[in-house]
DNA sequence: GTCTATAAAGCGATAGAC
DNA sequence: GTCTATCGCTTTATAGAC
């Protein structure tokens, strides 16, 4: 049988995986070394730090994720083009809402002021990016903020009400909507 | 000194601010014992089934509370005045996103499933109870659901944000825009 | 109804063999 | 780099005195 795992950071999804499904209470050493098919000697080899290290690779590479793919074309990109991909990106990254956003869900643990810096960093990018690209088409820097503001809040609630409703089409409802926001002659809710 | 607790029904709100603050897995007997002044054998003979009946029952309290203060009021009084009404006690329960929703971060824990029926039902009361609002004045049915879902999850959304960026102000600049969304002149995005 | 003592299991983390 | 054994502590829950 094939190793599943040889270095670090291909165990670093794994592990998100089992912070978003556990929590980073929930995620024992024991779920985390089944999960991982890794004996506690190896995990604590790649990540001296223990739990606090893993979880902190973890929000490192998720933000990683989210700057190459999400944040910098955002910035980069055509406007109209980036925020349509971003929709696209975030639909099937929180896979419809089944899958929960992992800093979102640190922000309401007791673990937020653990990580305050990395939950804070993570969303005060993403808004930064979105305000960039809603001035690129055209809004003025305030009505860009408040709009940035309401489109990152309404994913994080979405992912929430889906998971309570189990209902993944409202999340797709919640983004389409969301995403009218990002349109210019699209009017605006006050 | 006198008793901060005597029966089982004042030892609720506590437990309640336990668990927000603790989360489900993080809010220990121990912690509990601490911040109620109780020992454990008081407790366990208020809530005999230990964690989860307490967790059960902080749950039904916090449904209560809305039903009586957000959910009937949108059913039974003018729509417009209960509609206002709401915005202006959830800023005020969730203390302009300092205090998060106990619900709402269920439905992110792992702890999710153990209380589906109780997260699923608090959502779907607020929902139905909101459309019933929205259709009061003037929406059509579709229109209120999908209005009633983006405020709701902008809510939730609106807590998360202000807690990962440390701004309650982010909060309250949310709901305002929100707010936007159950005025039927209010042009709607999409 | 409230307390202390205690059981039994699980926790994160470490040591040391290989 | 991976394993097992183990430490010391905390966990939920129970028992029994008062």
């Amino acid at each position: 049988m094939a190793r599943l795992v040889a270095e670090r950071s291909d165990v670093i999804p794994v592990l998100a995986e089992v912070f978003r499904r556990y929590g980073y209470d929930g995620a024992s050493v024991a779920r985390i070394t089944e999960h991982t098919k890794l004996g506690k000697g190896s995990l604590y080899h790649f990540f001296p730090g223990g739990k606090e290290e893993m979880a902190t690779a973890v929000l490192a590479d998720v933000h990683g994720w989210f700057e190459a793919n999400i944040f910098v074309p955002l910035e980069e990109q055509e406007p109209e083009i980036a925020l349509v991909s971003m929709f696209a990106a975030v639909e099937d990254y929180f896979d419809s809402g089944r899958r929960i956003c992992l800093v979102g869900a640190f922000a309401l643990e007791e673990t937020r002021d653990r990580f305050a810096s990395e939950v804070k960093t993570y969303f005060a990018r993403w808004m930064e990016a979105l305000r960039v690209a809603l001035e690129g088409i055209g809004f003025d820097a305030e009505e860009a903020e408040r709009r940035a503001n309401a489109i990152i809040a309404g994913i994080q609630g979405a992912i929430i009400l889906a998971r309570a409703l189990d209902d993944t089409e409202s999340f797709s409802v919640s983004l389409g909507q969301l995403k009218g926001m990002t349109v210019r002659d699209g009017a605006t809710p006050r």
